[in-house]
DNA sequence: GATCCACGGGAATACACGGATG
DNA sequence: CATCCGTGTATTCCCGTGGATC
């Protein structure tokens, strides 16, 4: 946010809210301009260095626990490209054809939103087509043979990065191996995932790998005072509040700042002009113990992420999978049989988005029921699903 | 007419327990 | 005593159908 933006903010909203933007507080926000993993950065730029001479560099695997920035540092970096490229390309297009050069393109692909073999090969497609990709009524054969085509219309090759690989729903390392190995020989790519490189098959085909690691405790709180600066503004918070979070985060950035967000939700709904230490407590609480990014539950399809809103709202964990497929299934803006809530609901824990904690107390006759466990922060979930439309 | 996918619904299987059986 | 069996739930698996779109 720069200082107009600021200014602007403040006379539209005329109030004095506690917090002014709750997208710099979001977990799942990522800045464009990742300042704080410099070193990842480098790296990174070392590895795609090929490209500003016009050739592809080798396929590459970036790991590390999540909360590291893996995803922030990539997809920005990869924007950047994207946009670098397109204009050098035109550029040169336009000047002297002796200096005509290959210009490779980026790809950035979240497999938490194309999970299908349709959907990676259209996501790929669109991004290197000038047209929409088509989303139907075109077989998932008929995709990948476009992407050929399109390889005789340009020169520099591709350069593609596939996130998230190996999570509970989205691809495994055989799935993209197999998916990968159907692309033109030009495309270079790029897997970000959480397994370790000897636990992985994707290094048998990759001549680059790139640990993340955690953030140090000065790092994370640097961040997390910049976030918390453009969320709220320096006054409402104080720095050993800041240390207190990222000190129990152990470097994930993604439950540190949950934590901020719950905070300072919190003190906003109190009507509170700054933090108090029982809103950071809250916070801190919150995110003991869930392990799930939000950006997984939010990527959710519409109705499970429906269903998940519901929940949020009727959960204190004492429910058990039957309970909820009934009042889930009642509720007048849940449009689903209950047949459907029940079998949504066994696969949201099957993502390990929830968890079936099983009953040992067991009273009638018959396989004991499990009771439901949020297994992401509610709170922010809450407010993040309501903001958007 | 073809394609993919979200839903619905139900069949198949797993599990827990108590009682019967060898 | 160990194992099997029947019953009642819980959980998983699978397939058909229809909507939206090309």
């Amino acid at each position: 946010m720069d200082i107009d933006e600021r200014i602007e903010r403040r006379w539209q909203t005329g109030t004095t809210s506690l917090v002014r933007d709750y997208g710099a507080l979001s977990p799942v926000t990522h800045v464009d301009e990742p300042t704080n993993r410099g070193a990842v950065l480098e790296r990174l730029l070392d590895h795609l260095e090929p490209t500003f001479e016009g050739r592809l560099p080798p396929n590459a695997y970036v790991h590390g626990p999540p909360g590291t920035g893996k995803s922030a540092v990539v997809s920005a970096l990869f924007a950047r490209f994207a946009r670098h490229s397109a204009d050098r390309g035109r550029r040169i297009y336009t000047t002297t054809r002796a200096v005509e050069r290959a210009v490779a393109r980026f790809v950035y692909l979240d497999t938490r939103e194309a999970t299908s073999e349709f959907d990676f090969y259209r996501d790929l497609l669109d991004a290197l087509s000038d047209d929409p990709a088509p989303e139907h009524g075109v077989s998932t054969e008929e995709l990948r043979s476009r992407i050929h085509d399109r390889r005789t219309e340009s020169t520099g090759g591709v350069v593609l990065a596939v996130d998230h690989v190996g999570e509970p729903a989205t691809v495994d390392a055989d799935t993209l191996v197999d998916r990968v190995a159907s692309l033109p020989s030009d495309v270079s790519w790029l897997a970000i995932g959480g397994a370790e490189p000897d636990r992985t098959p994707l290094t048998d085909y990759t001549a680059t790998t790139l640990r993340v690691d955690r953030y140090r405790r000065q790092t994370l709180t640097d961040l997390l005072t910049s976030r918390a600066a453009d969320g709220m503004g320096n006054q409402a918070f104080e720095h050993r509040q800041i240390r207190r979070i990222a000190k129990r985060a152990e470097g994930n950035a993604h439950d540190a700042l949950a934590a901020l967000f719950v905070a300072a939700d919190r003190a906003e709904v109190a009507d509170r002009d700054a933090l108090a230490d029982e809103d950071v407590a809250a916070g801190l609480e919150e995110i003991e113990g869930t392990s799930v990014s939000l950006g997984r539950v939010l990527t959710l399809p519409d109705k499970k992420q429906l269903l998940l809103r519901k929940l949020v709202d009727l959960d204190d964990g004492r429910y058990s999978v039957s309970d909820l497929t009934e009042r889930l299934s009642d509720l007048p803006d849940v449009d689903l049989s209950s047949s459907t809530v029940m079998r949504y609901l066994y696969e949201i824990a099957e993502d390990d988005i929830v968890e079936r904690v099983s009953e040992s107390t067991s009273e009638s006759a018959g396989r004991p029921p499990s009771r439901i466990a949020l297994r992401f922060p509610p709170t922010v979930f809450r407010r993040l699903y309501d903001r958007r439309t």
